[in-house]
DNA sequence: CTCAATTAGTTTAAGCCTAAAATATTTTGT
DNA sequence: ACAAAATATTTTAGGCTTAAACTAATTGAG
């Protein structure tokens, strides 16, 4: 394959890799407000938290969820003001603090999780199972290969 | 495969795909930013009018780019005022406007393209290129399953 | 012809996102 | 001990995004 071929065929993978991904982010989306009126941002800290049953230190989730540390603020600020999770300040180092679900945030966790699996259940149910597990391969050696590109410099 | 070990699959899958889409397009964002002073949704709109040399219906932008009318009123609003693209009303019927590449966008255009392409090489240069194919097979198929599964209801 | 429905596009309100600057606290080097 | 560097978090400024309400222009049914 001469280098214009390759060119052509890395910018298709990234432009089917975006339509699939902006196709499916926006359903879910969608269906996260009419039917819980949520946001999956919200949601995504709620999934970290329920993982960690005795809570996360704060700066923890910009690194899990890959987003800048400023974004998460107004966010947690507003799981914490409904009540969802909690936010204490450690003891140990005044500039930590620990967020933690609190009993409605679990309650609200679970019950999304369950419609987020159905919602991505039915949005992928054409795609034939027994090829799922191939496809999980090259997206896991695509993330790793995009890692190596970004540490190389 | 049961039905647990099938949804367990689709998370996977729809995980690592928001994973490589938000590792590449963060990484593609930045470099925008750093080396042009520019956002990716402009980036968009030009390269959609760069393949349309007569210009295009503004409402055609919207569908294209898979994004909402209104978001893309003041992107095309920055675009004409710094002499990009021009948008001129139709004679035919006075709601409806063209939009067309200017001499100034088409310039700056074809110098960010080249860089784009060059990233993006950059990015995937550590996956295997005989797998692109393959790959692109698989997105393309579930592109189509998701929009399949889209228009059921 | 006339007026209700439709269509193209903009505006608004609310929320997400980043980079960079600012604040507060802790650690480190001397 | 204490100034400087580092760390955790928030704030700010600017841009993207959507859904829903709005405006203006066209179409079409009676």
């Amino acid at each position: 394959m001469d280098q214009e071929a390759e060119h052509r065929a890395q910018t298709r993978v990234w432009l089917r890799l975006l339509a699939c991904t902006t196709l499916i982010e926006g359903e879910l989306r969608r269906r996260f407000r009419d039917e819980f009126d949520f946001t999956m941002p919200r949601f995504d800290v709620l999934a970290q938290l329920d993982r960690e049953p005795s809570g996360l230190v704060l700066g923890e989730l910009p690194k899990r969820l890959m987003v800048s540390a400023g974004n998460l603020t107004p966010i947690v600020d507003r799981l914490v003001a409904d009540g969802y999770i909690t936010r204490t300040p450690s003891n140990l180092d005044r500039r930590v603090q620990i967020v933690c679900m609190a009993i409605e945030g679990r309650k609200a966790f679970r019950r999304m999780a369950k419609s987020h699996g159905a919602w991505l259940a039915e949005l992928l149910a054409d795609f034939p199972a027994d090829r799922f597990d191939g496809l999980i391969g090259e997206l896991d050696e695509l993330k790793g290969a995009v890692r190596e590109a970004l540490q190389k410099p």
